[in-house]
DNA sequence: ATATTATCGAGAATGAGTCTCAATTGCTAT
DNA sequence: ATAGCAATTGAGACTCATTCTCGATAATAT
């Protein structure tokens, strides 16, 4: 598979957009961890390791990962959005624990033929699903207020 | 089944709040309509009605519709959020399409099955699941920019 | 009736995300 | 190389959904 750096070139390129610094620099901290983050976190991680990126750039950016696919919204929590990564990544979905606000990520591959049958019932190309599944987790079960 | 009011009200009474006429007639104009809205036309359908209840009321009351399951958020969209109720109606999804932003509503009873196997394998106690499927309708299958 | 407590409304405050625009950067063609 | 041009950036102003504050009001308990 190759590197989303190159992915993320060809999108640019595609849609006769450039590759700047800021952009790959970016893409490359968005790429450097595994959890899930919020563009503040983002901003941060860039600035300790000393870029200096504007918040609008973050943004800007942000929404070329997401077009591109590179970059998937996972949830809005506390009033903002978060996201994750996915490309390179097995497609999962989010169990979310309404006690403890645990996020828990799981994959099903019925999932995705159920997913594909629906796209098919109502003629649609479907690109992509989120799946988002509440309840309480074992911990919390019970002790519900 | 019985009326949405009487849950609300026991959901209140479980609470030790109170079922206030401001808090009831929002419940009645959230079930009034069917489609998905958000709180500036429900505070707009308010107004037409003579009921004139402030938008800090709408807002709390939207909260505790949500959280006693009568109402669901359905998604952001124009830095919004957009509900419906789902108390009566049998669980449905979203298809959404990324080239007319049209929601579709579809049901599934697969789904159903799936969501609760993934419960049982995590010992999470299911209480609700939000699923969109993204993709392109029938009319903009092929004219995606 | 009076005290207590929840609720309401009006408007201020908050904060995520967007926009503006001047300055900068990176292509492209000479 | 260099000039010209369009895309991009950054700083901060701005927008707007939502939340908060707090004095006034209404419901419930004593």
């Amino acid at each position: 598979m190759k590197p989303e750096i190159d992915v993320f070139r060809e999108f640019l390129a595609h849609k006769g957009m450039r590759a700047t610094p800021e952009r790959e620099a970016i893409l490359a901290e968005v790429f450097a961890n595994h959890d899930h983050f919020d563009v503040e976190e983002l901003i941060m991680r860039l600035r300790q390791n000393g870029q200096r990126i504007s918040r609008a750039s973050v943004y800007r950016t942000m929404a070329l990962l997401v077009e591109s696919g590179l970059v998937q919204e996972v949830y809005v929590e506390d009033g903002h959005m978060h996201y994750e990564h996915v490309y390179g990544h097995e497609h999962h979905c989010h169990l979310r624990c309404l006690g403890c606000r645990k996020i828990i990520e799981f994959r099903n591959g019925a999932l995705e033929e159920v997913e594909q049958r629906i796209g098919r019932d109502h003629r649609f190309e479907v690109t992509g699903h989120k799946l988002e599944i509440y309840g309480y987790c074992p911990e919390c079960r019970g002790q519900k207020k």
